[in-house]
DNA sequence: AGCACGCCGACT
DNA sequence: GTCGGCGTGCTC
């Protein structure tokens, strides 16, 4: 038998099967979607078998040298998809594959140099490499020519071997556990007794317990296991066992169901309906903010566990908070794993496990979540589907909400997409009858959706208020401290970081190496560069015009905050951004406080936008609301009018009613009256024009090609090339603009340019897009991507 | 991606 | 003459 391999090197020479012989022993057990160690020139490299097939038509092949699975990674509909997205996202078939697996399982093979005999017969400088040990890692090896060339010579005389090892990314976790050894003679203290006792009633005979478990159960000190173990009473033994991140969340999964309202009934009859009759419709659940399309996601997917069957639920990265995915705990118990970026490679490695070995029926995750290993699956969720995570910004270049449709159709199971604000393209997509349409217009307290008063910030200016909070945030901040109800403040730092400027001459500390400007970092006094990591020291005189009325503007969290606390001294505040929820479970940490009510402020960014759900919020202020707007985005509009919707959505979730305060420069442009007014179909109307109008999705699709090169000529004459194959392979309707240089002219001393393919349908396209993608792909300078090309882009840098 | 092969300039 | 620079092309 012969294994279809695809090799562990992302080059488009490489990109395609290669055929290795499967020795009788290893042919028994190998399948499809395992992963392999094949010797491939002179290096050992992983791979994944594609194919078992029982003839080649190459005259010598290899043997594959190790199976690196018991059982495939990838299964057949897995290795279908992996396909269907390296053809779509223009990606080679390796980076999609590695992609759809824990970062645990991404083996690399590693190579060591071996000693074979005695470490005197060596060469000195080959001695005294190796020093004491027998091993050394290649990669540790100087690329000494000389070295490199005794290394050889001893490796021909058989003094030297290379080893090939799989690098241990730490898979499984591994805890001391006892069992009971003997049991006869009494032990000699009362702690003692007590500690055996509990473990022969809870546990009895040949049963390991992890000590720390027994510790606590026992309510007994490590101590006195000790003891136990010294004498033969208990035998220490390792066991592996599953990290469990979520220590703090309720497994109880006895949560009640709620009682749902009408709407709610009816919408949930529809989703229960298509799940049963295994229909893969997307449906698009517009429910506004504290509509409780949670709740129906819920009872959605217990009755479908009930027939044996499994879901997917998506989140938004940021949203991950400890909220959502405790409720599906509370609800569900330990039949849920949880995968998402704060979990530690190992801890993803372990749920994605339970996913594999069907120890759970739901899976809770961002984005890459869309491709748990189910087989079963009876229901997709993307919640709040119009967020900007679902797309992936590095190869492969998919959104999730798109393989969740190819999945759903593999499965014959319907996808749901919720939000407050959908996308417009879902929205237009259900306007059509593409998806069905279900709605849930009012909230489940019955309560109307909060006050939103706008604050023109040009006026406070000019009344001579120069603070971050206008008078009326600031007003009604002092009332909820008084009545001791909180506030949420919500800061867009996006486009809006602090850089650095001369108030003299107007200078701005830019990045050496590319075209943007540098941040200021309070913390350690430096100017960073995000894109490229460059730093400098901040300058105490302008380097133009050497004048000493230099500094920072923008506004941070952290100056807010300062800001805040001198006005309002008796407030305690809890700040979420970067810096304060850096370390892991700090996210969960300050929410939890927050929820205990150990503050009456919480003061953030992004990641306090969506999903926060406290009963005592009664206020939310946005700061700035149209720092989002002017950003060179054809979506600014819709994701201003969307952060505006889910802000507000936080005010009032409970008994108490809500308002919100947004301050902005611009309150008579429509995405903020509109946003005030609660009116998402008057948006969806009036942001279609515009689409329309400049030629955007959900009219046209869109196809972005970027070239970078450090000569900025020889990027704009492949831009030029690439411009001239598009337009004269593709149809009339076809628009190909550019090439321009880039928002983000230059990155890492590379000039970028940039070629937008605007279409309506052009099913050549992606062949075409293949083929340039090969062309120039053997460009590739530096180590770093010659050309990039992102179907249907969020962001235009 | 590596790694070998191969073809040219500068040196023990 | 040899060593070593890096352009080119292949890896089952």
């Amino acid at each position: 038998m012969y294994a279809k391999v695809i090799v562990d090197v992302p080059t488009g020479g490489t990109d395609r099967p290669f055929d290795y012989y499967l020795p009788e022993a290893l042919a028994e057990n190998a399948s499809k979607g395992m992963r392999v160690l094949v010797p491939f020139g002179q290096r050992k490299l992983t791979g994944f078998i594609v194919d078992i097939v029982s003839e080649t038509k190459l005259e010598k092949v290899k043997s594959v040298s190790e199976l690196l699975d018991l059982t495939p990674v990838l299964n057949n509909e897995l290795l279908r998809l992996g396909e269907w997205l390296a053809t779509e996202t223009i990606c080679f078939q390796i980076t999609a594959f590695q992609s759809m697996i824990p970062a645990a399982m991404r083996a690399k093979a590693m190579k060591k140099l071996s000693l074979l005999s005695k470490r005197e017969k060596l060469p000195m400088n080959v001695q005294a490499l190796f020093g004491q040990a027998d091993e050394v890692d290649w990669a540790q090896v100087p690329a000494d020519a000389r070295l490199l060339r005794d290394i050889r010579n001893e490796a021909e005389q058989g003094h030297l071997t290379m080893k090939y090892a799989l690098k241990d990314q730490a898979k499984h976790r591994k805890v001391k556990a006892v069992v009971i050894q003997r049991y006869e003679t009494p032990p000699a203290t009362e702690k003692q007794k007590q500690a055996l006792l509990f473990m022969a009633e809870q546990y009895g005979e040949g049963e390991l317990v992890a000590i720390q478990i027994l510790m606590k159960q026992a309510a007994i000190s490590r101590s006195v296991v000790n003891t136990l173990i010294k004498n033969d009473y208990l035998q220490e033994k390792e066991i592996v066992i599953d990290r469990n991140p979520y220590t703090d969340a309720e497994e109880d999964g006895n949560e009640e169901k709620a009682t749902l309202t009408s709407d709610q009934t009816d919408v949930l009859a529809k989703v229960k309906k298509n799940i049963t009759q295994s229909q893969a419709t997307p449906m698009l659940l517009h429910g506004v903010t504290g509509s409780g399309k949670t709740e129906i996601y819920l009872q959605a997917i217990d009755q479908l566990m009930e027939a044996g069957k499994e879901a997917i639920v998506l989140v938004p990265e940021i949203s991950l908070t400890p909220q959502m995915v405790e409720r599906f705990k509370k609800r569900f118990g330990a039949n849920v794993a949880v995968l998402h970026s704060a979990l530690s490679v190992g801890e993803r490695f372990d749920e994605w496990k339970k996913i594999q070995e069907k120890r759970v029926q739901v899976a809770v995750g961002a984005r890459s979540a869309v491709f748990a290993p189910f087989t079963n699956l009876g229901l997709i969720v993307i919640d709040e589907e119009h967020e900007s995570s679902y797309k992936q910004e590095e190869y492969p270049r998919y959104h999730a909400r798109e393989v969740a449709l190819w999945r759903s159709r593999y499965h014959d199971c319907p996808v749901v997409l919720g939000s407050a604000t959908p996308s417009m393209e879902s929205y237009a997509r259900a306007a059509k009858g593409v998806y069905e349409l279900l709605s849930l217009p009012e909230r489940v307290n019955q309560k109307p959706l909060p006050d939103i008063e706008l604050v023109d910030m040009r006026l406070e200016m000019r009344e001579g208020n120069r603070s971050v909070f206008s008078t009326s945030l600031l007003e009604k901040l002092r009332d909820r401290l008084k009545k001791g109800e909180q506030s949420v403040l919500f800061l867009n730092r996006r486009g809006f970081s602090t850089f650095v400027m001369c108030r003299n001459c107007g200078y701005v500390g830019m990045c050496p190496h590319c075209e943007i400007s540098l941040t200021y970092h309070q913390r350690d006094g430096q100017l960073k560069c995000h894109y490229c990591g460059h730093e400098e020291r901040l300058y105490e005189r302008c380097p133009s015009c050497e004048s000493a009325h230099i500094r920072y503007f923008g506004t941070g969290t952290q100056r807010v905050e300062e800001e805040l606390q001198q006005l309002l001294p008796e407030a305690r505040i809890i700040r979420m951004d970067n810096d304060t929820t850096r370390k892991k479970g700090a996210h969960e940490r300050l929410l939890k406080n927050f929820g205990a009510g150990e503050a009456d402020i919480l003061l953030g960014t992004q990641m306090i936008a969506k999903g926060l759900d406290f009963p005592n919020i009664t206020l939310a202020g946005i700061l700035a609301a149209d720092t989002l707007l002017h950003l060179p985005d054809f979506r600014a509009q819709e994701r201003t009018f969307q952060l505006l919707t889910q802000v507000s959505g936080r005010a009032g979730r409970d008994e108490k009613a809500g308002e919100v305060v947004i301050q902005t420069y611009n309150p008579e442009h429509y995405a903020i009256q509109l946003a005030q007014s609660h009116d998402y179909l008057s948006f969806f109307k009036k942001e279609l024009g515009q689409r329309k109008q400049a030629g955007y999705p959900p009219y046209y699709y869109l196809t972005l090609i970027t070239f970078a090169h450090p000569n900025y000529a020889t990027a704009m004459k492949a831009g030029e090339h690439a411009g001239r194959v598009l337009r004269s392979n593709l149809g009339e309707d076809a628009i190909v603009l550019g090439p321009t240089p880039s928002p983000i002219a230059r990155i890492k001393d590379r000039y970028r340019c940039q070629c937008m393919v605007k279409y309506k349908d052009e099913p050549a396209l992606t062949e075409l897009l293949r083929e340039l993608f090969t062309y120039f792909q053997k460009e590739i300078q530096q180590d770093q991507r010659f050309i990039t090309i992102d179907r249907h882009p969020n962001m235009f840098m």
